[in-house]
RNA sequence: AGAAAGGUGGCCGAGUGGUCGAAGGCGCACGCUUGGAAAGCGUGUAUACGGCAACGUAUCGAGGGUUCGAAUCCCUUCCUUUCUACCA
């Protein structure tokens, strides 16, 4: 959520940024706030004043009290009788508009960095950085889905059966790579530097909104009502979420962790060829990266987050290349977004594996999580976070890209987590 | 799930109707002291909104109520701890 004293005061910045996402009504939404603003202060002044007189009388009869002048202190007492009624009614005035600004202000999305392009969709995303080698696997390549089937390690139905399409069941070696690329991703993190944390997979209502998933993605989650509990769409909700509220030192900062999480979306509307197989799920297991920086590193770190995943696919010996988000791609609370796409050669098309954001104070503000800069002021932290990695496109992709006519090999790297080197 | 106790500033902790944004301590900052450091002494040290400022207002888990006046009394709710019950 933007602040809206930055709206206030960078007016032409935020409307060129919200061009930049081709958002809608830019314009009158940002007049509809600042009016709203303009009247919740001049509301407030008038409240604050009334206040201060029925203190200030209050203190009166009290000291009226205690000098035993009752009449007195009757008299003043009548004249608080309107000043309360004043105030009741400008206190609500003042909630109200509080209330209609507040709910401005969860439409806005954050105003992108200046490195990102306008654009309107995925189309017009920049494509930065591509390495490492697209195999020729000849005609007889298969997708990760008839892959999966030819040798038993992930059944589709099954899934179905148990809970409904989108949750597969991995099986045999299938479970087993899956948990290697877990403990590896972990292992890579942690070497990094990343503190590990294990979390709840379950959030209430105030952590989905302080990341940004509510409002505006109810519809995605899982909720369950009974309990007003939330399963999380990605770990990046409860990691953030430990810092709610906090208050850091600035020698505290960077604030790095990084954990595993099983992730639940219910992708309502999704379907076609390109949610088949690992695709698209329902629950998938993903591995997290999230990053608390003083605002004036925050870029560099983000920089550092992307070297970070570059080399795991450099590791893992997988194509891939980087994209900037277009402005209109770019996700509602992040300022700079850069994804990460594997390319599956059997599929002859880009999976996103990750995608790693800057989000500057716009989850902070949310979250109040501040620190104390050198001036002894409290300020807005910068969050960040990105997966290192998303499971089942990594899995898709090794399924595809090193499949041989002897089955499919495992990248060096993950033999020792498989105990295997080879699913035939 | 039942019973009891409790939730106060960065942290600990006092405070049962007015002079309480809140004693005291710890921590932190600055100064004095010192060859330097520690100790000691002194001063300062919550957040948000409005205002150039003086200052005003709000905030003692959250929400509501009583009262001229609430950290303090009442109601609702959330959370924590202990005991009991249950349980991987």
């Amino acid at each position: 959520m933007l602040q809206v004293h930055f709206i206030r005061e960078n007016k032409e910045t935020v409307l060129a940024g919200l061009a930049k996402r081709n958002f809608a009504n830019a314009e009158s939404i940002i007049e509809h706030v600042l009016s709203a603003d303009e009247n919740r202060r001049k509301t407030q002044v008038q409240l604050d004043n009334t206040l201060a007189e029925s203190n200030k009388i209050s203190k009166e009869i009290g000291n009226f009290f205690k000098s035993g002048e009752i009449q007195k202190a009757n008299i003043l007492k009548e004249r608080t009788v309107q000043l309360k009624e004043k105030s009741k009614e400008l206190s609500e005035k003042s909630n109200a508009i509080a209330d209609e600004l507040q709910t401005l202000l969860y439409q806005i999305p954050n105003v992108p960095h200046e490195s990102v392009k306008a654009g309107k969709s995925e189309e017009d995303n920049e494509n930065i950085f591509s390495e490492g080698n697209i195999p020729d696997l000849g005609e007889n390549s298969l997708p990760h889905w008839e892959l999966a089937k030819k040798y038993d390690i992930i059944d589709f139905e099954l899934g179905t059966k148990i809970a409904g399409a989108g949750f597969p069941v991995y099986k045999g070696k299938g479970a087993r790579l899956q948990r290697a690329l877990i403990n590896y991703f972990l292992d890579k993190n942690t070497k990094a530097g990343y503190t590990e944390v294990q979390v709840p997979h379950l959030v209430n209502a105030e952590s989905a909104t302080a990341t940004g998933q509510l409002p505006d993605k109810e519809g995605q989650m899982y909720h369950s009502t009974v309990d007003d509990l939330y399963l999380i769409p990605t770990a990046e909700v409860p990691i953030t979420n430990m810092f709610r509220g906090n208050l850091v030192l600035e020698s505290n900062f960077p604030i790095t962790l990084t954990g595993y999480t099983p992730c639940f979306r219910r992708e309502a509307g999704s379907y076609g060829a390109h949610v088949r197989g690992l695709n698209r799920l329902h629950q998938f297991d993903k591995v997290e990266i999230v990053r608390i920086e003083h605002p004036n590193n925050s870029y560099q770190a983000l920089n550092g987050m992307v070297e970070h995943i570059k080399d795991i696919l450099r590791e893992l010996k997988l194509p891939y290349r980087i994209l900037r988000l277009c402005g209109g791609d770019t996700g509602f609370t992040a300022a700079l977004t850069f994804d990460f796409e594997l390319f599956s050669t059997a599929q002859d098309r880009w999976l996103e594996i990750s995608s790693a954001s800057n989000f500057e104070t716009f989850q902070a503000n949310r979250l109040k999580l501040r620190f104390k800069n050198k001036d002894g002021k409290s300020e807005l932290a910068h969050t960040l976070n990105g997966s290192s990695l998303a499971l089942p496109r990594v899995l898709a992709g090794i399924l595809e890209n090193y499949q041989t006519a002897e089955g499919i090999k495992i990248p060096d790297a993950l033999v020792p987590y498989c105990g295997f080197d080879i699913i035939n």
